[in-house]
DNA sequence: CTAGGTACTTTGTAGTACCGAGTACCACTA
DNA sequence: TAGTGGTACTCGGTACTACAAAGTACCTAG
């Protein structure tokens, strides 16, 4: 598939939001569920960047926890912020996509 | 509205694309169409470096016309690699949109 | 004890939308 | 005729984001 990374840009964060919102779960698994979802490009680097920034600006609680199978891993939960931050950003995939579609069907 | 900007990061030069695959057409109205489709915080600065952007990697052909009510307007048309650009762009974009759609479904 | 899967961190880079300021053409009007 | 406002493009710099690359460290299987 072609190369998706500037289109992800300000979506993936949202995309994270949305699986941490699914289930408390860490930054590994999280790439690995993105990869099973079709978004077969991104990697762990990317995840915990934005992880990192999620937690800088206070939209998830962080709980470390032993493995068994590795390292330590470090959960993550939204919190009321993050849950509000969730709810804008599909406010505004919603009004995005809905423009670009019309701007679709307009030209044909 | 929420900013989008962080969201319109690969996507703003394709709707450009789309714009002047349906008629030839110049950067100041491109903004003013964009505009008109809800894509109301796009500035003129943005709308120039798109179209510099796509005249430097070779997907449009441009024309410079005077304007009879101010300074002359440079015309920018598809070519064959402009078109092909535009398919590809629209392959992504379902693509993309899919997923997160999925993903949002898959929440709930 | 080595290899490979798991798990996180850190530094640096490239690409994109946007800001701000500037230049310049034209019509209208006081 | 000077000034204002709409039209139209250019250019230098900034902020933000996804990604690359390299490293550290835990654990199990052979």
């Amino acid at each position: 598939m072609h190369d998706l990374t500037e289109m992800l840009k300000g979506t993936l964060e949202g995309c994270v939001l949305e699986i941490i919102g699914g289930e408390e779960t860490y930054g590994y698994a999280i790439t690995r569920r993105l990869n099973e979802l079709g978004f077969v490009d991104v990697v762990e680097g990317t995840v915990y960047t934005i992880l990192l920034r999620l937690e800088k600006n206070g939209l998830v609680q962080v709980t470390k926890r032993p493995s068994g199978v590795g390292p330590p891993r470090k959960f993550y939960a939204l919190n009321d912020a993050g849950r509000e931050e969730l709810t804008t950003f599909w406010a505004k995939w919603e009004y995005l996509s809905s423009r670009i579609n019309n701007l679709r069907e307009g030209g044909r």
